[in-house]
RNA sequence: GGGCGCAUAGCUCAGCUGGUUCAGAGCAUCUGCCUUACAAGCAGAGGGUCCGCGGUUCGAAUCCGUGUGCGCCCA
């Protein structure tokens, strides 16, 4: 015996095999001659730390870099961060705030400098992380969004845009966060339900005494940047008030009734008042009905003087405000309790404030085509596909908007463009700016003082649309990128569909040609990915989104530590189905309801891992002996052998095509299958010799199957495999799993397969009966089978014999004709047993269970004769259908045939 | 309000092109085993109106329509 643990202990093995393949550069790529294998990492916020979507994500990338580098191609995995610029501005201003800095107190350069500061010490944690899941990056490729070629690459592609006059600026109704002093994107933006309140305010109609037009508000304070009342032109209700107006109260501004189809006539009282400043549908029917735009706030959320009222006020102690003064002068008319959904920032919480501002905007219809096209075609793919409709409405021609690209913001790439007075330069330097300056103006004597650069900086999403060609630094020189690109997947979650994903899909398209040339993205295309896999998110037992901020997370290390990165990569994928949400089963404690470390699906990993492990004990504890053919179970080996070869190669192929088609749940679940079962649970039985010895040749293929289904398990689980492969033999200095080469799936024959399934089927049996009856295991008895030439046939696959009476502990395995004494019948496939017992049989209860047997046999040949007898199905079927339910008829047949004998011969 | 998706065993989910004895896996439960690789294990068992209704078809868990419930996206 060895004197290897009976358990697995991952811990140490782990770092050891990090570091190993580290050591040897197995990660690194340069191009070369081979076929190129490329993955962008989707790159995680510099702030960021690992949770379980980054773990579910990164697992598979993983995997699929693992597999092409183990096919023998160029595997490069680039990974890197963004510079997350509104998350790590929040942060370095809070770490200021702690040394008791403020920002507005110092530049922007000093800011920089503090934040830079601030990246160097946490940014990138996330990446060590990621070690220790085992991901194999190409390290030495880093990147980071704000490093100096990255950020050129933005400035250049903002400098073309606007030479192209895609790039504009203008007032757009925004999201405002009046916390942050920002815009938001509405991807940064979290709507949920919220109690309010609906108030019912009267509007006089004007030239009446009394007569008054109800409108219903949640937000009364806006009532002050009303500019008309909108009703609906089929409104009976409201048809008088054509042409007339009414007075707002509280101001006693004169404003116009309007009639829009937009107007829900059933919500609140059918009339609705129009503040085109503060929200986003009543700006669009103010543009369409030529309003006056009255902007009643400020940028941090107080009333503005256009408000006349409450002036600096914040705008929810305005608004109790305008509530008091409204229900004094009697124009409150009522108030309902409400649900609404409310807009926060997702970084501040503050309520998001519709507001205008002037910012800088990509327009993105044509655009929006480019990318529409590159999937429509087929030049990209999703998988799975379904995820296209969701694409499609996003992208298509009502629906798209453009994008605002400027964040008031400091960290982030500064807008390259400089103000003399209502001249704007727009230029890759400040120095190109003053020369387009001088020569605008004719004043030659401007100075870089005299021009002002923008003080706002590009969004995030600016920087990482262009990150399948800026890690390559692709915009400044192509020798890589033409090695790379197009990458072959990228694999995100589906939430970063059109921020990302489609982003990145108009650069590729947009600037490739003039990169790499015509000819290049002739051959090659221009898309900077040919597949996407889409993950799904990672939710808790209650299906929400798993969070650091709802602490329904379980940390993502310590689950490491507690079962090891092969385990819980297994435990995040064996339920993971391409694109389907996960429901990770970390449980809460009941007491503290904290969420705990734990998770069965991890442990079941932990199990798989403990199992091999075990195997490999036991194949390691066997001596090497002489010869098998001297072996009285010769012909058994060679059986066992044989058989895993051939349904090696079949899981081999199932693979194959569940590669092709991003099914890896799918592919772990059929290697776990076949190493626990065939492999551990039958083959290893077969073969496993009484006395330690083995023969050279089982020991062999033993080793040699054993080492190809690591190396085929490898990307799904690296650290134990490899730590396998080294256990397995003694190994050269390079030998090592990962740069092992992937076998290829071979021929094999099914009806070989399924010979072995009968004996497994009978062996279970067997067993069945041992159980039920209260037979030991390992008792010996005696089987004998009803001779007949399908029996003769199968009992004639050399080593078949052997197999079943070694695995199912039999004495005597013979031949015999009619009823043997004492025996008990069994039904296997189409052939009868008997099975010799050392106790008194039940007749009464055999009767019955072959009754029921023979009751459901009955059913079905039934149903197929009926089937069959059915003209239409004959006649309309395939023949191979057709053919296929005649042989279960006659299988069928023969099975109650034999069923009813053995009642005859019960008596 | 518009769109996308989901509904299969107590739980978490597979089930790809409608057709094999097709209703499956893991976990959980129950029974029996510390059998010299593994109790993190072994040998077995029970458990389902494939959400309801209608349709297409020779044939539906699978396709279509519809209702219900849930999740998400957009408004």
């Amino acid at each position: 015996m060895t004197n290897l643990s009976t358990r697995y202990t991952p811990q140490e093995i782990e770092d050891k095999w990090y570091a190993h393949w580290m050591k040897h550069k197995y990660f690194h790529s340069v191009p070369d001659e081979r076929e190129p294998y490329t993955i962008v990492i989707p790159p995680p916020n510099v702030t960021g730390v690992l949770h379980m979507g980054h773990m579910l994500n990164n697992t598979i990338q993983d995997i699929l870099i693992r597999k092409a580098r183990l096919e023998g191609k160029n595997a490069c995995w680039v990974p890197g961060t963004d510079h997350a610029s509104i998350a790590t501005e929040a942060k370095v201003v809070g770490m200021l705030r702690e040394r008791g800095i403020k920002k507005s107190e110092i530049g922007r350069d000093e800011f920089l400098r503090y934040a830079f500061e601030w990246k160097d010490k946490y940014g990138g944690i996330i990446l060590e992380q990621l070690k220790k899941l085992g991901a194999s990056c190409d390290w030495e490729r880093t990147r980071f969004t704000m490093e100096e070629s990255l950020s050129q690459a933005v400035l250049q592609v903002f400098n073309d845009l606007y030479k192209k006059g895609w790039i504009y600026r203008g007032k757009r109704m925004t999201n405002w966060d009046p916390d942050a002093l920002t815009v938001l994107s509405n991807e940064e933006v979290i709507y949920s339900e919220e109690n309010s309140r609906l108030y019912y305010v009267r509007y006089k109609v004007e030239g009446t005494e009394d007569e008054w037009v109800t409108i219903a508000t949640v937000r009364p304070e806006t009532i002050l940047g009303d500019t008309a009342i909108a009703v609906h032109p089929d409104d009976e209700r409201y048809a008088h008030l054509q042409g007339k107006r009414v007075i707002v109260p509280l101001i006693n501004r004169s404003i116009p009734v309007i009639f829009d189809d937009y107007v829900d006539r059933e919500f609140g009282t059918g009339a609705l008042k129009i503040t085109p400043a503060h929200d986003v549908n009543d700006f669009e029917i103010g543009a369409a009905h030529g309003l006056e735009v009255i902007d009643v706030m400020n940028d941090n959320g107080t009333m503005s003087e256009a408000a006349q009222l409450y002036i600096g006020e914040d705008r929810f102690k305005a608004r109790k405000l305008a509530i008091a003064d409204l229900e004094a002068a009697g124009d409150l008319v009522k108030i309902e309790d409400y649900r609404n959904k409310v807009g926060r920032s997702e970084r501040t919480n503050a309520i998001v404030e519709p507001r205008l501002t002037l910012q800088w905007f990509l327009d993105m219809k044509e655009f929006a085509k480019i990318a529409l096209h590159a999937v429509k075609s087929g030049e990209v793919r999703f998988f799975p596909e379904h995820f296209y409709n969701m694409f499609q409405s996003w992208l298509k021609e009502d629906n798209i908007r453009d994008w605002c690209i400027s964040r008031q913001l400091w960290w982030g790439q500064r807008i390259p463009a400089w103000y003399y007075g209502e001249e704007v330069f727009v230029a890759m330097t400040g120095e190109e700016a003053l020369k387009q300056a001088r020569e605008k103006t004719g004043n030659a004597n401007l100075t870089l003082d005299d021009l002002h650069q923008e003080e706002d900086v590009v969004d995030t999403w600016f920087s990482s649309w262009l990150w399948p060609i800026s890690v390559f630094d692709g915009f400044a020189k192509q020798d890589e990128l033409r090695y790379y690109y197009p990458t072959n997947v990228l694999v995100t979650g589906w939430d970063i569909m059109f921020f990302w994903v489609a982003r990145m899909i108009m650069v590729g398209y947009e600037w490739t040609p003039q990169l790499l040339g015509e000819a290049f993205v002739k051959e090659k295309g221009a898309m900077p990915f040919h597949d996407v896999y889409f993950t799904g998110m990672v939710r808790d037992n209650k299906r929400r989104k798993m969070s650091k901020s709802l602490g329904n997370s379980p940390d993502a290390l310590e689950l490491i530590h507690n079962y090891g990165a092969d385990s819980v990569r297994f435990g995040m994928l064996s339920s993971a189905a391409a694109g389907n949400d996960i429901i990770f089963d970390a449980p809460f404690d009941p007491e503290t309801k904290a969420v705990l470390n734990e998770s069965k699906m991890c442990e079941q990993g932990r199990n798989f891992c403990n199992k091999m492990w075990n195997a490999l004990r036991l194949v390691k504890g066997w001596k090497v002996g002489e010869m098998h053919e001297s072996h009285i179970y010769g012909p058994m080996h060679d059986l066992a052998i044989e058989w895993m070869e051939h349904k090696f190669n079949q899981v081999l192929t199932t693979l194959e095509g569940n590669f092709k088609t991003y099914r890896l749940s799918d592919s772990l679940i059929a290697l776990y299958t076949f190493i626990w079962d065939d492999f551990c649970a039958w083959y290893l039985e077969m073969i496993k010799p009484e006395d330690g010895v083995v023969d050279a040749d089982t020991m062999h293929e033993t080793q040699s199957l054993f080492e190809r289904m690591m190396t085929v398990l490898h990307p799904f689980m690296p650290f134990i495999t490899e730590e396998l492969w080294h256990q397995l033999r003694d190994r050269k200095e390079g030998d090592d799993c990962v740069v092992s080469s992937y076998p290829v799936a071979g021929p094999y024959d099914e009806e070989m397969i399924g010979q072995v399934e009968k004996a497994k089927d009978l062996i279970a049996k067997v067993r069945e009966i041992r159980n039920n009856n209260g037979l030991k295991a390992r008792d010996p008895l005696r089987l004998f089978i009803e001779d007949s030439p399908s029996a003769r046939k199968m009992f004639n696959l050399p080593g078949l014999k052997e197999m079943v009476m070694k695995l199912a502990f039999l004495s005597e395995l013979e031949y015999s004709t009619g009823e043997v004494e004492n025996t008990l019948s069994i039904l296997s496939g189409t052939e009868k047993y008997h099975l010799e017992v050392p106790m008194t049989i039940d007749v009464e209860a055999e009767r019955e269970k072959i009754q029921k047997e023979l009751e459901y046999f009955r059913g079905f040949v039934t149903s197929v004769e009926k089937k069959l007898s059915n003209e239409r199905f004959v006649g309309g079927a395939p023949a191979d259908v057709v053919e296929r339910e005649r042989q279960k008829m006659e299988d069928g047949k023969a099975k109650m045939k034999i069923l009813e004998e053995s009642l005859k011969n019960l008596g």
